[in-house]
DNA sequence: TATCTTTGAAGAACAATTCTCCAAAAGGAA
DNA sequence: TTCCTTTTGGAGAATTGTTCTTCAAAGATA
């Protein structure tokens, strides 16, 4: 993420090469995924942008994540049955607390590499591929004892 | 999974140590898991068992996962979503059709193995984790031409 | 057998997400 | 600018996966 008012263009440009329109909802909406830290629920989006557009409702947030998701401005990962919403950096695994289901990053460089060509042997043709680990953080295991 | 009816005795025993009883619905269910490949839904499994005990309820198909899933007969994952049920392997990568929704077992030797002590340095006490690949599987890909 | 506990069926309840409808706003053409 | 077409977003209902509640039946224990 070079530069945060570039990368909104790009994405802009690229709604508008589907025919679609950059609002300032959609912005909202993408400005508050791209700064929170916790990979947040479309519930917590909800309530942090509806702060400077009270009008919006709970739908236009789905609708408009669907269409980040498509832009591949935004990827969709799903926490116990819950979808949040992680801005899409180069691929990194997850560690997922299972107490208080925090998502945490992890850096791009201790991502594994996939064996290719043995997925290939499956006829299997991959797109993305997610690496989560699941425990408790810090603060969970303290408060466990 | 040497032997079935020994590892069904297993968790049998697993059950009553825990004050609970192996009644036929938790057999077929556990069944049902145990011998279909495809990672089956709930509702799946649900309508599976049904053709045995026609009085079985989906609450009980619940009740009997999330048992199961404590005793470590069964483990979880959600797809899009939706909750999946896998016999308890060894860990092995799962792949995921992205179109069809099918979940492909990889075999354990594929598994990459977790960067353990540098996961030590986050405070995080990892309990499992679960690599997936997303992508087309082979018949979703001829599909799409 | 009498008693205490666990179980499972049924359906209501719940929560996350999606759909439907429609009025308002935006963009393009004249 | 004005008209026309298309996209958009809001409101709330609808849908769907999952959980909860209640209660009678079955199992275990003494």
């Amino acid at each position: 993420m070079e530069n945060l008012s570039e990368y909104l263009t790009t994405i802009s440009d690229r709604l508008r090469a589907r025919g679609h329109r950059m609002t300032p909802q959609r912005m909202a909406i993408l400005r508050a995924i791209l700064e929170s830290p916790t990979h947040p629920t479309a519930e917590e989006i909800y309530r942090q942008v509806s702060a400077d557009f009270p009008m919006l409702s709970l739908a236009t947030v789905y609708k408009t994540l669907h269409v980040l998701k498509e832009l591949g401005a935004t990827r969709e990962l799903t926490v116990d049955g819950i979808s949040r919403y992680d801005r899409n950096l180069p691929p990194h695994p997850h560690l997922v607390c299972v107490r208080c289901q925090a998502v945490i990053d992890l850096p791009p460089e201790m991502m594994v590499t996939l064996p290719e060509e043995a997925l290939a042997g499956y006829g299997f043709h991959p797109l993305w591929y997610e690496v989560s680990v699941y425990g408790l953080c810090s603060r969970c295991l303290e408060a466990k004892k």
